[in-house]
DNA sequence: CCGGAACATTGACCTGGATCAACGAAAAAT
DNA sequence: ATTTTTCGTTGATCCAGGTCAATGTTCCGG
């Protein structure tokens, strides 16, 4: 499965011609005041509209490909993504998951450094990336907001480096649970972190994230729940029963 | 030893009372061309340069503290410090290396998410955080450059972690010894990697970077010298006698 | 040149997590 | 409803890398 998910060339350009394309109405998008074009006014925002077009994606497809040239950047309206980087023989680390609103591709620069691929059946905002990288640098808000969002991701990563380098497999599972659990809060429209909520991917996923396998993985979060930690109602369901410990479990 | 290294409060604020600081020249700094100032003209850098003091910090010692309030950001002039992320127990991550020309701190946020130690000594162009965020915001070009940088470290991170959370000891040494011939051979004159160089550093940063055990780094080093691959011709000398074979380790 | 401190190497041993393999349970397809 | 497939759990075993301990080496201050 190695072509182009979609054919980037039906993107608007940004060019004086027109080709018809952009989405059906940014104001009314669904993360219009979460995702970087909270900073663009009406008038700007309808030019960037006319660059964006919203694509679906189904569960499992790859977006853009590490290493490959990587045409496009996007904003999440729905869906969870993963950023995936692969070693030559199959291992696999997930150096990123993205939800609505978070924006995705490698804006002033060719290559993608990471695959992309959809973890739940998504939807897009997608740009021609050029086109973006333009429009970016003629609205220093937008550009800001894009530092801040990026400024973010890293100080996350960093931390995400400390987990695979320096925690054992409960830390890394306990760490996990409460920053999905509280990842996952945001999306919806209750504040706060949750102590019962449904991951958007199975064992191995998370065994990727983590950089443990599936079957450490799992014997964790039965572990877990053999000393009430937590409870497990069904594949993808967690419930946090005692946050406090897992807190100082994760360190 | 937890005061501050110097005092923030002697640092020029941009308002309209002139502090009388900045630094002596920046049209003549070592990194003129290389650091975030390159995309300034002459007018601007003159500007920037009122709010910035350039400082000697001995190594070992610590710019900002993890998780207290960060009240500066800094152009690294000359030497190697490191971004720790720590554990209550003491474990240590390295989460990051900064060079001359690079750019240490975090701008748009209060709190420092890792400690910056000097890892040799070492001089900084600094500046107060707030004062650095006012000018950025109203120099574009400056927004971009720093934009630019974070997504590359963000890339760095981000494969990083592949090395973290997926590679073996072996990998790891052959990664890393491969990643800083080609950062320190960007630091002298000559360009490309070269095949022996000197680290700034030794055995136990190594093995925080890589989140190995320094007795670990210590013998993949050993056998490395045994199979004729490197050569250590002194504590922190280097010397890669099989490039291709390195790389083919490393993966 | 000497003595001590910091750093590096090496050895012996242990263990956390990987690996290999079997089984169970849920979901998807027919 | 039944089969098939995919996913998750559990058990047995192994080993890479951690831990503990001793020794060797470089560097620095006197």
């Amino acid at each position: 499965m190695t072509e182009a998910f979609f054919d980037p060339s039906s993107l608007p350009t940004g060019s004086a011609v027109d080709y018809g394309g952009g989405v059906t109405d940014c104001a009314s998008c669904v993360v219009r005041n979460r995702a970087i074009c909270a900073s663009l006014d009406a008038a700007e925002l309808a030019l960037l509209g006319k660059l964006g077009r919203n694509h679906r994606v189904k569960a499992g497809q790859t977006l853009l490909w590490e290493g490959d040239d990587a045409p496009v950047v996007a904003n999440v309206l729905e869906g969870v993504l993963k950023l995936v980087v692969a070693a030559a023989d199959g291992r696999e680390q997930i150096v990123g998951v993205v939800f609505p609103s978070d924006f995705i591709g490698r804006p002033f620069g060719k290559e993608s450094p990471y695959s992309v691929t959809a973890m739940t059946d998504a939807e897009v905002c997608i740009f021609n990336r050029k086109s973006f990288d333009d429009f970016a640098s003629a609205h220093p808000d937008l550009q800001h907001k894009l530092l801040r969002r990026t400024l973010d991701e890293l100080d996350r990563a960093r931390h995400w480096m400390m987990l695979l380098g320096r925690k054992s497999a409960e830390e890394k599972v306990a760490s996990f649970l409460l920053e999905m659990s509280e990842r996952l809060s945001g999306q919806g429209c209750n504040s706060g972190a949750q102590s019962g909520f449904e991951l958007p991917f199975g064992r191995q996923q998370i065994a990727d994230i983590l950089g443990l396998t599936i079957e450490t993985t799992s014997r964790q979060l039965t572990r877990m729940r053999a000393e009430g930690l937590l409870d497990l109602p069904s594949r993808r369901e967690i419930v946090i029963n005692d946050r406090a410990a897992m807190e100082a479990i994760a360190g």
